[in-house]
DNA sequence: TTTCTTGCAAACCTTTTGCATGAAC
DNA sequence: GTTCATGCAAAAGGTTTGCAAGAAA
């Protein structure tokens, strides 16, 4: 597997695009995130650093990140992105707790094999794939009792 | 099972909220909406057929149609709410085709025994899951070779 | 030099909210 | 009568876009 620069930068040139100095701050500012974020978290951590990228670059960018692999998009209770590093290989979802709002990660490699059995069965490609369970954990259900 | 005006009766009533005619009107053209479906087409309808409710009123409808369980929110690709009417027991979840967006439905015991144990093992009450597939459609992907 | 990219600010679009009026209970 | 809901229009808030200036190839 590729240095995440250079997977990125051979997606730039499979699609006609440049290399510029701001998507590669982006780049490397993404892949310092941990946990979830979202595009303002980036901006954020980008201004900080004095690395001047417009936010408009970093939302122009971000789908490029995830096309190139190196991020996945997650979570979807909020009605905005969230991104989180994708280690290959490393899939796995989310538990998310209506009531405290945690989030839960979760793995589990007889839902993947599920997964990739529907894929197969109707000829489809998996690029990827969400799964997210909606609920309630254990302590917010008994503090309701 | 009661029917679906008797459940949303009923939930109203637990929350000590009120049963309009909004709100019946609003719950009935829910369930007559076929497939996926956005807050604009449900008061697109409703206008349609001079059945005045106001967007405001089917934006805060719609929550307590999906705690009632009548409607679950589904499709997560686009940035906002689709949702669609949620017969109970037919869980399932989508292949979605990044190239043609068609949206493939599909049902699968092992990933939903899979979840189940998920959530067991976490001590998670599973409210509701979402399940998304995202990829390539056979059609696309050979098109694209 | 051509084409792509940036940054800015304005536009967009779905969803939420404040408030006065009106309706359910 | 109280409390809650409605409708309107305005605000919110994340994301996208038009455009002129600037940089990559």
């Amino acid at each position: 597997m590729d240095s995440p620069e250079a997977r990125f930068e051979e997606l730039l040139l499979a699609k006609g695009l440049r290399l510029t100095p701001q998507r590669k701050r982006i780049m490397a500012e993404a892949l310092t995130m941990g946990g979830h974020f979202e595009a303002e978290d980036l901006h954020d951590r980008l201004r900080k650093k004095k690395s001047r990228v417009s936010r408009a670059s970093v939302y122009r960018t971000l789908p490029l990140l995830v096309e190139t692999g190196l991020l996945r998009e997650v979570e979807f209770v909020d009605r905005h992105a969230h991104y989180e590093v994708s280690a290959p290989g490393d899939s796995h979802a989310h538990l998310i707790c209506t009531s405290c709002r945690a989030v839960i990660e979760f793995r589990h490699a007889s839902v993947e094999r599920a997964l990739a059995e529907v894929a197969r069965s109707h000829d489809f490609e998996d690029v990827t794939h969400k799964v997210e369970i909606v609920g309630l954990c254990g302590k917010c259900r008994r503090q309701m009792k």
